[in-house]
DNA sequence: CTGATACGGTAATAACCATTACCAAGCAAG
DNA sequence: CTTGCTTGGTAATGGTTATTACCGTATCAG
């Protein structure tokens, strides 16, 4: 019944462990790491500090569930399920705009800063990361790009290159500005703006 | 001689203030502002803790000095000394390397990371980078862009907006995925190669 | 040379916090 | 029903740290 660190049988619907990850969420979210304690998980998550150290080990442990499930969750959907699309056109945009919807949120932008901000002394928080979002949206738009390169839509040099040049475009100045807490996030108008314009230019340019 | 908080008739050029700035940028840059103590900045610096507080009031504000002077020393030189250049492409080359030179730094990385970690707590962090970087980038940018529309070399909605897009496209994804650690800082070629195809492509793009 | 003032260094203060030990209560098996 | 064990809550523990008090010393004026 114990496997002697951390309960691994217990149910991942288990509301105790949830409750502990929402308020590590709410707290580590908004204060950050260091100035967030055990206590004042417990305090609003209910239960007892034994509860985490049971579930996660440590606090450490708990920032990291909390990381990784989080990812997960976020960026969950941002592929879509079928590469195969008609127009490559459209097919950017919507990618853009699930990117850009998904990057704005007021979750993982503060999930981002923390973990950010963590990474030196936390480094297996890189790997959470690539493996969750960037490596997986990368790659999917390399495939598509590699694929209408073959067709004789566009013409590029090296797709994966181009994909991130994509990204980066998509992102633009704001990203960065949301990031640094210089810019609110966008509205969802903005957002597909945003995402028609970075499509509009990229197409431009590579365009056969 | 004591204006009863912070020492400021002292010159900048004091060697005391600066080994305590040396020591912070080291420590800070690579530990974190939580796990670095006063008392660690005091034993790589020398001298007494007392300095720290008669120069920067407390640790906070030795780290926002830090910050403000790291991002003021770092900036400087961004913009080139005139907007008249014969050559659009070349000029956005050059600028476009400066700008990656620059945030490839060590030293800017983690000065990013550190910074954007402690930014939901020490909110004046946000002014400090707008001041320093982005915008001033961002002006000069969208000056260049508007005149070159204005001689009809290229064509762009609003330079603004465009700046912004060019922005993005230079960082790029290997940008991101540097500050998240799952990339080391790319060499002067690699820079160099960056930016000539950011620029390509933003010309192709937006060329009258 | 002498006195006072400001400054640097050390030691104390006071609070905080992650982790663990301890204890009581519920539950299951016999 | 009772006994042993698992679990949850509370109270230590041990270490750390930002900040300040104190004291000897050096520096400068007279």
């Amino acid at each position: 019944m114990w496997n002697g660190k951390i309960r691994r049988m217990t149910l991942d619907e288990d509301p105790r462990r949830k409750a502990l990850l929402d308020a590590a969420a709410e707290l580590f979210f908004k204060q950050g790491y260091a100035d967030t304690s055990v206590d004042d998980i417990i305090a609003r998550a209910g239960g007892s500090k034994r509860a985490i150290y049971a579930f996660f080990g440590n606090k450490q442990g708990l920032f990291e569930a909390l990381l990784r499930e989080n990812a997960q969750s976020m960026f969950d959907g941002l592929e879509p399920g079928t590469t195969e699309t008609s127009n490559l056109s459209s097919s950017l945009i919507s990618f853009a705009e699930r990117l850009l919807t998904l990057l704005s949120q007021p979750r993982a932008i503060a999930a981002f800063r923390v973990a950010v901000g963590e990474l030196p002394r936390i480094p297996v928080l890189a790997a959470i990361f690539n493996e969750m979002g960037p490596e997986r949206g990368l790659t999917w738009l390399t495939d598509v790009l590699e694929k209408a390169h073959d067709r004789g839509e566009i013409d590029i040099d090296d797709p994966r290159e181009a994909a991130g040049q994509f990204l980066g475009l998509v992102r633009g100045n704001d990203y960065f500005e949301i990031i640094l807490g210089l810019r609110s996030p966008p509205s969802a108008e903005r957002v597909a703006q945003q995402a028609r314009a970075a499509c509009g230019l990229f197409l431009k340019a590579v365009r056969a």
